[in-house]
DNA sequence: CGACGGAATGGTAGCGATAACAGATCGATG
DNA sequence: CATCGATCTGTTATCGCTACCATTCCGTCG
């Protein structure tokens, strides 16, 4: 020992049986079975050359002692995290939960783990967030909605790893993106609802500010209507981004929306919650739904498919999304770890208006 | 170099700025800043002693060249992970999500991070996963609900890490817990409604297997049921362990449960899901909550707040049990810090019967 | 004025694994 | 029987940081 050793834990016996106080490593496993600790590694990974009853002589021996593969260390030698890093706005969403329990599995089958973090709709908390992940060298980044700070890109370009947006697709994108217009679909479920015969169309949820939430799905509505010729301005916004009170925003909000006007014969809500609210705040008025006033929400949460009267929606697998964005930076991951660049891919999901009784 | 030295990704410039190719490193800083490594590392860590103007200049050099610090190898030196694992049964819960976001918040408080999995309700997978973050070194870990494998709890015991159960409070606790007896809150709830009048009251979800979810509330519920001396076995069980299905299970129990028992005129519910899957099926067929029976669930899911009628139920603020069970964890890994271990603690919090419209 | 003490900073080893290549072993082959 | 190639295993250096102690630099005090 020269003066600046570090004193270890616990005292290190040379050799024999590792001291029962310290936890034991590789070279412990290596020793009891006579191998080299690179032996261990081997046997330890399951894509590489060894002689399988080698293998078996390790597992015994780690089974014994309790050896855990320390992914610490690992992770610093290779240069591998094994991290993938996941934002979701909130995680107190079914789409959101599920597209992370997608997202997850589909790591899951290559050995790698997610490192999940909820922005809240902030994106001062998205940068802190992000900044705090990046010192775990994440292999790659998943972001669900939303418009990220020029910080938040530059760190992201900064760390030179795969990025995927999901959900709602931007136009100025990081890198690969995966989802659907939300433009696109509101439009489709209003002239779905002019097909049926609804002429006085309202809009319930959102915030106006540009890249809120909702916002997209707004921008739909608006020009669906423009292009249909009907009654334009039928709009109540929330006044909160989305938290656990959606519900409780889209039941004020059709009352509002009915006062102020009378006509409406149709809403097209900003997601399930709100529209659930809307209904069952209907319900408790006497007001028909939809005989009075139809409701149609977005996203197929459970709860729309068991209220009474069920609830027309938009519906996305979001688990087979983070499925499919999960296996896009798996792609990237290899060919970056084989030293290869992979080009942005940009897939367009199909979603579809569920037609229920609401409408 | 000799001939085993492991070849760098890129060439490394013995001095001046960094090459654009290599991510910066601790000695890139360090040589910028006209400081030795250490200092560096001081000047990161908030509670190090180093001259306020020195960390500037260090910060500013950080700032400048753009370094991030690379846990993964502050974790192998400091033997500390900053991670703290936990499992929820299911994220598509907005218990379990509160949970965790409590958790996580707590832990963000001291600069930890949440390493989060789902067991989906299988011990299996619960082994699994335990098995692949224990490989993290996380520092504790929270488990939520559930009867836990013997396997498991040898795997904590090995870990010899603080673990903390939460939620439904165990019989056998594996360390520290914190929640309440679901058994006492549902037996609470029955005596409630055998106050207001109701005297053939029934229980509706879980499986009956032992530690499966759900037992311990009909459980309670069965003890109440026999200490008022109400008409016991009005029993309808869930083929399946809690899923998405979760709200159709309660539609399709309910009309068994009025068809086998048609005196039954009060339901408690293994879970606000089932509870409002059964008041929507009542609504359709036309049978009046509470008039013709009343329905009551459990965990004051947003739903429940805001259907028509008001589903009654048992109340639990989800997130602040989360932020306790974090605040528990963190005691106990400063004392390990410090290299005192922590006693076990048992935290009881309180519940309350919400009553609402549907009882 | 020298000894002392506290604050700030520096030097070095080591955390526990894996990359890269070298070496050993063994059966097949000419 | 020597050579070759395929397969398996070993040696060494290194990943980037922090613990541990040493050292330097001051101001203070007997």
């Amino acid at each position: 020992m020269t003066k600046h050793e570090r004193k270890p834990a616990s005292p290190r016996p040379k050799g024999g049986i590792p001291s029962p106080k310290r936890a034991p490593t590789m070279a412990d496993v290596a020793r009891l079975a006579g191998v080299s600790t690179m032996t261990v590694s081997r046997a330890l990974k399951s894509d590489s050359v060894i002689l399988e009853s080698t293998r078996q002589r390790i597992l015994a021996v780690c089974e014994e002692i309790g050896y855990i593969l320390d992914e610490r260390a690992g992770a610093l030698s290779s240069n591998q995290s094994g991290f993938i890093s996941a934002l979701v706005p909130s995680i107190n969403n079914a789409n959101f939960a599920d597209l992370a329990r997608g997202l997850t599995d589909a790591a899951a089958d290559s050995g790698l783990q997610i490192l999940l973090g909820y922005t809240e709709y902030s994106s001062e908390k998205e940068e802190a967030l992000i900044g705090a992940m990046l010192r775990r060298r994440p292999e790659a980044f998943m972001l669900v909605t939303g418009h990220h700070s020029e910080r938040t890109r530059a760190m992201l370009r900064a760390a030179a790893i795969p990025v995927v947006e999901a959900w709602d697709t931007p136009e100025d994108p990081i890198h690969h993106t995966v989802g659907f217009s939300f433009a696109h679909a509101t439009a489709t479920m209003v002239r779905r609802l002019h097909e049926k015969g609804y002429r006085e169309i309202a809009f319930l949820g959102g915030t106006s500010y540009p890249g809120s939430p909702g916002a997209s799905r707004r921008a739909g509505y608006e020009a669906a209507i423009r292009a249909l010729g009907l009654p334009e301005g039928r709009i109540v916004s929330f006044r909160q981004p989305p938290t656990a009170l959606a519900m409780g925003q889209g039941a004020a909000g059709i009352v509002e929306l009915i006062e102020r006007f009378p006509g409406v014969d149709a809403v097209v809500c900003v997601h399930d919650l709100a529209a659930f609210g809307a209904l069952m705040e209907c319900r408790r008025r006497g007001w028909d739904v939809p005989g009075r006033c139809a409701i149609a929400g977005f996203g197929d949460f459970e709860v729309s498919r068991y209220s009474a009267p069920r609830i027309t929606t938009i519906q996305v697998d979001a688990y087979a999304l983070g499925r499919m964005a999960g296996g896009m930076l798996l792609d990237s991951i290899r060919s970056a770890r084989q030293g290869r660049a992979t080009a942005a891919r940009h897939v367009t999901i199909p979603f579809s208006i569920e037609e229920r009784e609401s409408t």
